[in-house]
DNA sequence: GTCAACAATCTTGTATACAAGATCTGTTGG
DNA sequence: CCAACAGATCTTGTATACAAGATTGTTGAC
């Protein structure tokens, strides 16, 4: 073997899962995984367990690796934390923004701007992520920076689910143009609050979705 | 072998390094910490794997595991990360108290007021510890509780250092009174800012050891 | 005397082997 | 016909073996 492999299998992993390939409550076979990459199982589990800490994945003794299925509850609490973060790096990107990560933001919130004409939902995703990402960028602190998106990766699977709802893509990007405004005009307290609404209006339209979600996940555990 | 060895691996080095019996900067070598345990190196790595990943210590690849040394930029940037999920904590604990919590945090707030009494700084560390661990948890968000614990503990060995400063450990007990009395009004607003302001504080002394850290690192860098 | 290149040694990263707990299945008894 | 149990099978958790990169110490040239 050349260098290392458990970095990759990593990135491969939460790839799938963040893109959906895998889907959350699947089961990850230590002996599939390490034949579908063509190693052995040491680096696969390696791997698991990074995912594991990174909260994409639950590791249960001597049961296995389950992609994380996240109940209301839990997923309520972690649009939570993910709102106060938010709200926290609006606060501090609003009092320490560069000229710098200003253009940076500027630059994300266009790209949203144009999957909104552009009518493209798929587009969406990315660009609402960067937009994101741009904020804790501009905090100019590496370490919330990291969590921030470490969080941000850990919601990616449910967030997925729900900008169908019907002008949802129009309402989200009329309110990260409200959170820049704030940002720009320097008045993190506004920012933060802007920024934690937003977040927590995409936490409630979930409970929706989510109840769902759920009839789904039962009718397909009792089918299965 | 019986059960399962990772988790008490885990536990062990997390105490380890928490207690200061491993300083930052420490190798932590595979094989001895293999015989010192008792066990093959498997187990061993995967519970550096996951410490790695709360924080605690560093793998860099090919060169081995260290315990975290944190610059001053990293420290300062994870205080201001703790500084703002413990107001965070604070806000929802004020809005969602319930009356057991209300009793722990008073409880807590006791130990604390009796290692004050007694002068006791080594009892006062817990005490401490379990004051905020006790607002992480009337905050009634389960996830936000298992965030901040996970970074109260990756600072813990920091924190250590610091409450030697001259009356810092009554200065400390007073703030945890007006934090308090916030908490019990149910003023959110405030009650965040005086944890934020709590945090920051302790963050803001430390510069000024860690350099004196730093100093004497280099030096035994220099010497050894 | 200093620096650079090389070899011996050590450590990590990965593969494979094996033991023990979990799951599944087929059978038996009610 | 269903429930419970015993054996077989599968999967995980740990140990060991081996290969490749890193470290260290030595030697030789300048």
């Amino acid at each position: 073997m050349r260098g290392e492999q458990t970095p990759r299998l990593r990135e491969a992993l939460e790839n799938d899962i963040v893109s959906g390939r895998l889907r959350p409550g699947q089961r990850l076979d230590e002996v599939g995984l390490a034949a579908r990459f063509g190693v052995s199982r040491t680096p696969i589990r390696e791997a698991l367990i990074q995912l594991s800490a990174s909260g994409l994945i639950e590791i249960r003794p001597r049961r296995g690796a389950f992609v994380v299925l996240l109940g209301p509850r839990e997923l309520l609490e972690s649009f939570e934390l993910m709102a106060e973060l938010e709200a926290a790096c609006a606060r501090l990107a609003a009092q320490r923004m560069a000229a710098c990560d200003r253009a940076a933001l500027a630059e994300a919130h266009a790209a949203c701007g144009a999957a909104v004409e552009a009518g493209d939902v798929c587009a969406y995703y990315p660009a609402n992520a960067a937009f994101h990402a741009a904020i804790y960028a501009a905090t100019g602190n590496r370490v919330i920076h990291g969590e921030a998106l470490r969080l941000q990766r850990a919601l990616q699977p449910y967030r997925r689910l729900q900008l169908n709802v019907p002008r949802r893509m129009e309402a989200s990007f009329a309110e990260h143009e409200a959170i820049m405004v704030a940002l720009c005009a320097g008045d993190g307290i506004v920012a933060a609050e802007r920024a934690r609404t937003h977040v927590l209006v995409q936490g409630e339209r979930f409970m929706a979705l989510l109840a769902a979600l759920q009839a789904e996940t039962e009718a397909l555990a009792e089918a299965g």
